[in-house]
DNA sequence: CTAGTCAACGCGGTAT
DNA sequence: ATACCGCGTTGACTAG
């Protein structure tokens, strides 16, 4: 079985056991030798029944078993002690991202790999950017129920005064007629660009600026 | 059995 | 080159 020493120094020798591909990517932190045999389907049954009968007690998480754990198994659940969770919480509340420093001093003080104090800071820092996008969706979506609301009333509200002012042409009509009236794009004021000569008063009390040189002016 | 949780992994991107 | 991060995913474990 690997030691994790000696996989440290770059140089280990595994037996049928899980060597994490990463170490073995750009992101070194060890380098493995994987020189796996794979185990006969009897010998992987009895360390399987080993895993189980220690995996069981896993909860009051002692790294040193549970690297153990996962020297003979692969990959297994490892679970943070609450004084555990509990530091790690605290110095997230400090400072939501980690240096080399407080990472070390955090390992050390946890018995975890600095390795392990990264991963809980980044999957922490998943799981608050989760809640957030949860929060601005149930935000959002309050915000969309709210304008459909409005929407309908507004309709209502619109067919209301139609039926009461049938006769009478809408209003914007009635504008219609008197000027049109566009946004000058270079000082975005209303200019006056038709209509008869009778609203000229009211389109006076729009533009009270003095147009400035452009074309559109 | 299934859905949810969470430590861990793999990879691409970025900063230094 | 190295360290770090985000994101998507995997797999062990658990509660219902």
């Amino acid at each position: 079985m690997v030691d994790e020493e000696l996989c440290n120094t770059g140089l280990a020798l595994s037996i049928g056991q899980f060597v994490p591909k990463r170490d073995q990517h750009k992101n070194k932190h060890v380098v493995c030798l994987d020189l796996t045999i794979p185990l006969h389907p009897k010998q992987e049954a009895n360390i399987d029944a080993e895993c189980r009968s220690e995996g069981s007690s896993l909860k009051p998480v002692d790294e040193g078993q549970t690297s153990k754990n996962n020297k003979i198994c692969g990959r297994k659940k490892l679970r943070l002690s609450k004084e555990q969770s509990t530091l790690l919480e605290d110095s997230f509340k400090i400072h939501s991202t980690l240096n080399t420093s407080l990472k070390q001093a955090l390992a050390k003080k946890l018995n975890l790999r600095p390795r392990q104090v990264e991963v809980w800071f980044q999957n922490r820092r998943a799981r608050t950017k989760l809640k957030q996008t949860e929060v601005d969706y149930e935000f959002l979506k309050n915000c969309c129920a709210s304008l459909s609301d409005e929407n309908r009333r507004l309709k209502k509200e619109l067919d209301e005064l139609r039926s009461l002012n049938v006769e009478q042409p809408p209003l914007y009509i009635q504008l219609q007629k008197a000027a049109t009236l566009t946004m000058c794009p270079s000082c975005e004021n209303v200019v006056k660009a038709g209509g008869d000569g009778a609203s000229d008063a009211a389109v006076k009390d729009v533009v009270l600026h003095e147009p400035k040189k452009t074309p559109s002016c």
